[in-house]
DNA sequence: AGAAATGTGAGCAAGTCGTTCACATTTTCT
DNA sequence: AGAAAATGTGAACGACTTGCTCACATTTCT
């Protein structure tokens, strides 16, 4: 940031601003992020979003750092201990679909699109990471041991799969759909569980 | 097409333009898809290009279709009758992962940053149609009577299932991860398959 | 040879867009 | 109240991008 607001006024313009830039970067994609676009719809002059940041890179790393952040913090309050596999999944796909609601698109243009001035791609980023390693840790559980790369790998396939489906069901605006939320919860929990589990479900 | 090409020669350049445009927009997505540049790639003047394609979109179109008929003509050739869901799940990654194994980023550009003249997204296109309705096939079978409503919300399910994992195996240059592939099978084969059948993978 | 098909690429015309800056308004401090 | 600091404004620059044309060369067909 160029500048720290200081005052609440202005720390209310920055919010704004973060938001427009969240909107548009998920309804538009990179493409129709421009600086102009984000102060216009943020009801802000061009001047003041460049009070507060520097380039339009760091902007988009502001709204970048924010989500995961709160895609993490989202994610880390489902844990694996104690429940079924089916009441996991459940949970995990009613916060995976909560994460989406406002700004469904963003996440995927955050990953695919957008450059940013550090390496998020790179699979040593902290937010990959954390992301893996929770999931591994509840395909542990499940398998009732430690955390090993087998689990890594299985890891990855679950996380990309719910992220897959999230992500078309985004674009068909229905991540609100019922139907496509009961037969993920089913997905995720057939591949977590044990086959005695299965029906249940 | 403004002009049929008519000879061997011109034949091979618009081969040459097609091909150059699929890979830079697997390469670098919608952003860095500029005519000049495919020409440039496709070691072809600028006005060779116009020759053939009336304007950009077109170009996007053409590669788009052939995309889009290669991928049903792949797919097509994997039949659920007769074979248990684990050789199914099995031939279906095979041939997924071959389809993506030229322009692994080609499909997610096509669908998510590529704009069309005509409406590919929305779920009335006919790749869509033919696509689903193959899912919902193959579900319906191992449900064993014929598809429903239902068996399409798990076919959408599995479809982007599929997707994902294989457009973040893409991402980070993975698709040919056979440790990924047997995951991705046995994701397929637990969901598809009856619980009785789940050992055996 | 003549005609048709094909290929060339410099360059235009029309944008686009990140960013600045001189100035206005509001809030805080003394 | 008055000065100083913080915040907000938006026209406009200037550097760059890019889809596309056209007058002309080269190759192939008849």
């Amino acid at each position: 940031m160029r500048k720290e607001p200081r005052q609440a006024r202005s720390r209310a313009t920055v919010e704004t601003i973060v938001q427009a830039g969240a909107r548009i970067l998920s309804d538009e994609g990179w493409v129709g992020f421009t600086t102009n676009r984000v102060a216009e719809l943020a009801g802000v002059s061009i001047g003041s979003l460049y009070q507060y940041f520097p380039d339009k890179l760091s902007l988009v790393d502001a709204i970048r750092h924010r989500h995961l952040d709160d895609s993490i913090a989202v994610m880390r309050r489902i844990r694996a201990d104690g429940v079924s596999p089916a009441e996991f999944a459940a949970q995990l796909v009613q916060a995976v679909v909560a994460a989406h609601s406002v700004y469904p698109g963003l996440h995927r243009v955050l990953l695919d699109e957008a450059p940013s001035s550090e390496g998020y791609r790179n699979p040593s980023s902290a937010f990959e990471i954390e992301y893996l390693s929770y999931y591994a840790e509840a395909v542990a559980t499940y398998r009732k041991r430690q955390p090993n790369p087998a689990d890594h790998v299985a890891a990855r396939v679950i996380s990309d799969a719910i992220d897959g489906v999230i992500h078309n069901a985004a674009r068909r605006g229905a991540v609100a759909d019922p139907a496509m939320q009961r037969e993920l919860v089913r997905l995720i929990t057939l591949y977590l569980g044990e086959p005695g589990q299965i029906r249940e479900s």
